[in-house]
DNA sequence: ATCTATTCCTGGCTGC
DNA sequence: TGCAGCCAGGAATAGA
């Protein structure tokens, strides 16, 4: 699942690409990949893409005449070039969405392809004011990646929520999801039903600490491909290699040998050692 | 403020 | 082997 490693890595590897292009025809094939969006797609339609950037885990372009594009991968989205040539239709099949770019015409001319075979990814498009003022963006909390140690730590001070569900709070954190809130809960050893309130400060800069080694990392590794995530090429990321907890139940944990469990909290799939990651003294609930 | 259940979807897995 | 049924899972939403 495409979380902040993964959204910046497509970013990176199609924003030089994208950069300058112009968007010469939109094609929507799935209403629902548009259903949220103030404006049309078709008001994509002559303009120019100024810059691709990334916000949590929003896909994000600025493009000529003040217009604003965002784009969220959720489960399955795909973001990826191919010329009009390379299209067959039997292996295209979960396409929502289709850019034609300027350039070439015909069926050299190069597209910009969405695909998504959940149906849960969204396209928003307006006036760059409108959508940054869009709820779903709005309401995201600082950069993962970007808040400070000491932000961060006084960010769970008086939280009486679990740290799990915190960090998977995108108005809480911008960027973690499922894997990198289990890898960075694990990094340092906090369990994830533990009360943010009650981790101490020096605790709380441990999972700072964490949360920027895990995403960095993992940016470097090119994701996690787990299911269904492969860059714009096709390619993988290969940080699957080096998740410890995540999605590892009766696996030996590397950092002392107990066997990794998986709990369900708030309908997810929770990892974690119970040996080393343990709650503080007064706060228990272990599943 | 915080939690739970529900919804959206479909590929992949389970069990018979 | 075939097929019905179940389930994951990010995030919005409604209700408690």
């Amino acid at each position: 699942m495409p979380e902040l490693p993964e959204v910046e890595n497509v970013v990176r590897a199609l924003g030089p690409f994208l950069a300058g292009r112009r968007i010469v025809a939109v094609q929507v094939l799935s209403r629902s990949a548009v259903s949220r969006s103030p404006e049309p797609l078709d008001a994509l339609k002559g303009r120019r893409i100024e810059r691709l950037w990334r916000r949590g885990k929003f896909i994000l372009a600025d493009l000529s005449g003040g217009y604003g594009l965002a784009l969220h991968l959720r489960m399955t989205g795909w973001l990826g070039v191919r010329r009009r040539l390379q299209l067959v239709s039997a292996g295209e099949s979960p396409l929502r969405v289709v850019l034609a770019l300027d350039g070439a015409t015909g069926p050299r001319q190069e597209l910009l392809l969405f695909r998504d075979s959940r149906k849960f990814g969204r396209f928003w498009c307006a006036p760059r004011a409108r959508l940054v003022a869009l709820p779903e963006l709005a309401r995201l909390g600082p950069e993962a990646l970007e808040i400070t140690r000491a932000e961060f730590v006084q960010s769970l001070r008086g939280r009486r929520r679990q740290l799990k569900p915190l960090l998977l709070d995108q108005a809480f954190l911008a960027g973690l999801g499922n894997i990198y809130a289990d890898e960075s809960l694990y990094a340092a050893r906090l369990h994830p039903l533990q009360q943010a309130a009650r981790v101490s400060p020096a605790a709380a800069a441990r999972l700072h600490r964490a949360i920027r080694r895990i995403l960095r990392r993992a940016i470097a590794a090119g994701g996690t491909s787990i299911g269904d995530y492969f860059h714009p090429d096709g390619s993988p990321g290969w940080f699957q290699l080096q998740l410890k907890a995540y999605g590892r139940e009766g696996q030996e944990c590397p950092r002392c040998g107990a066997r990794i469990r998986r709990i369900s909290v708030g309908q997810r799939g929770t990892w974690y050692c119970p040996r080393c990651q343990r709650a503080g003294r007064h706060a228990i609930t272990v599943v």
